[in-house]
DNA sequence: TATAATTCCTATCTTTTTTATAGGATTAAT
DNA sequence: ATTAATCCTATAAAAAAGATAGGAATTATA
């Protein structure tokens, strides 16, 4: 399941989308308009800054906005900066590679072709742009 | 990401599937082989039994074996009896249905018609009967 | 230039979940 | 009887998730 770091995130980056004015958001607005706690929130906020996924305006009348344009963005990319792997193993991970303690060879591996096509299906759903999630929502 | 418990309840699975004898299998022969902590395993043993994907037989010489035809197991089945739903948010579980405590209302919520795309694709794929992975594995 | 609003940083705490172990009761084959 | 096993309840240890605390640094603006 996503983490609720990881779903704060989802909705801090989609507020933010909505948001595109020429003044950056702060945290504080954030965090009262989605319930988020706010110290939790600035430590996301943190992670999605070094993830290149949104930008900050320090000082007075600072705070944040997407660091690029929202077709850039996906789902995913906020998942991996907040949880890591989508993979539901690690052996099959693109960018969190790590073996399997457990099993002895991943050529032989019975279940990791399964789970590399299980990722497969949900990178090409989840990476899709936030852009494209307005539709989705109406359908 | 698939926790040990389910890990090692797929493997136990599997193993099971491997030695269709006429002797059931002890957890004792099943930890050893498959290098799973041995009362970890028994209680593992018992939420499978209780999901009836195995079967005991109690007392000296006793032990596990399938519950039922493999063709009628699948990975989805131990995943869902070892760590609940498949799905990454509650609010699109079949079995494990919760609405979500962060969003205000399922309809209008953006991201859940996205993760409910995600969930049907990794039920399909995971649904499949353990008796495919062979051939999967040999691809 | 003082103030207020804000990001930034490090650290800690609390709670929950995961992983694992302990000890013994019960069952059944030999 | 003995032995090898399942079964059951409980607990412990470790790790992860969720949240909070306190204050330093930055910047607009009054
Ligand atoms: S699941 Fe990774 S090698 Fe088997
Ligand atoms: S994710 Fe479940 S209602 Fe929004």
């Amino acid at each position: 399941m996503l983490s609720k770091k990881a779903k704060y995130a989802i909705k801090t980056i989609l507020f933010l989308q909505d948001h595109p004015e020429l003044v950056p958001i702060s945290a504080k607005a954030i965090a009262d308009r989605e319930h988020i706690p706010y110290k939790f929130l600035e430590n996301i906020l943190r992670d999605l800054k070094s993830h290149q996924l949104v930008k900050s305006i320090r000082g007075a009348e600072g705070g944040y906005a997407l660091a690029k344009d929202p077709s850039q963005i996906s789902i995913a990319q906020v998942m991996r900066a907040m949880d890591g792997p989508i993979a539901l193993i690690p052996c099959i991970s693109e960018r969190f590679y790590e073996s399997c303690a457990e099993c002895e060879d991943e050529e032989t591996c019975r279940i990791r072709r399964l789970f590399s096509e299980v990722r497969t299906e949900m990178v090409e759903i989840l990476e899709r742009p936030i852009t494209t999630l307005a539709q989705e929502a109406k359908k």
